[in-house]
DNA sequence: TTGACATGCAACTATACGGTTGCATATATC
DNA sequence: GATATATGCAACCGTATAGTTGCATGTCAA
């Protein structure tokens, strides 16, 4: 789970699971292609994509095609996420007995 | 948004988010007490999350009182994690494809 | 087999990051 | 007012990170 968070933290890691989403399949130089930054820099983000297990690979000669795989990204909305989504409701009364005691101290 | 997944990269900080949501309203060194570093380096990874507007702060005296604020993660899932839920099924017949050609390689 | 194309690997650089120590400031308490 | 407590601020340090350049390797096609 870790390695996800680290994967997902970085925008231009983020940027290529957008186009991952978009159209699945593509090779590392489609995918370099219109980022702005060289393909071998590309090449290590996928590897950290790819450690992450959010982008899995598939050699076709001499073509490295990426997919994308929203499994771990799913587990971190059940395991971690879906507590603060429960404890929303809670959280919300103690930010308003916050916010109240603010306007006391700001009036 | 970029901030809140920064903000989210890091153990500490995931761990100081578990800790508020357990307890809301902690002073930092309540906070600083159980983790295993300096209170001034809790204090950073509280001004992150500040700064992220995952944790919402009310000062009582010199005592500075710290809330979880999970809207941001709420935003996150709607915004940026909900497409790839969505695509889950797409997704899967594509990673069934891309299984399937694996096998075929590697039998 | 030669040349072009797709990727991998390694070294290097600059900066961001997580952490520390030391001291300053503000608020309680006696 | 003096002292203790809670936090803030700033400088510093080691390492991780994101990026580069240069070259090696592997595969396709004439």
């Amino acid at each position: 789970m870790e390695e996800v968070f680290r994967a997902l933290a970085d925008p231009s890691r983020r940027a290529l699971l957008d186009r991952l989403f978009a159209a699945g399949g593509q090779t590392l130089r489609q995918l370099a292609s219109d980022m702005p930054m060289t393909r071998q820099a590309v090449a290590k983000h996928l590897a950290i994509l790819e450690a992450a297990n959010l982008v899995s690979v598939h050699w076709r000669g001499r073509e490295k095609l990426h997919y994308l795989n929203p499994v771990p990204i799913g587990e971190i909305v059940k395991r971690w996420v879906g507590k603060f989504e429960d404890a929303r409701i809670e959280a919300l009364t103690d930010l308003k007995s916050h916010a109240e005691t603010r306007e006391k101290k700001s009036a």
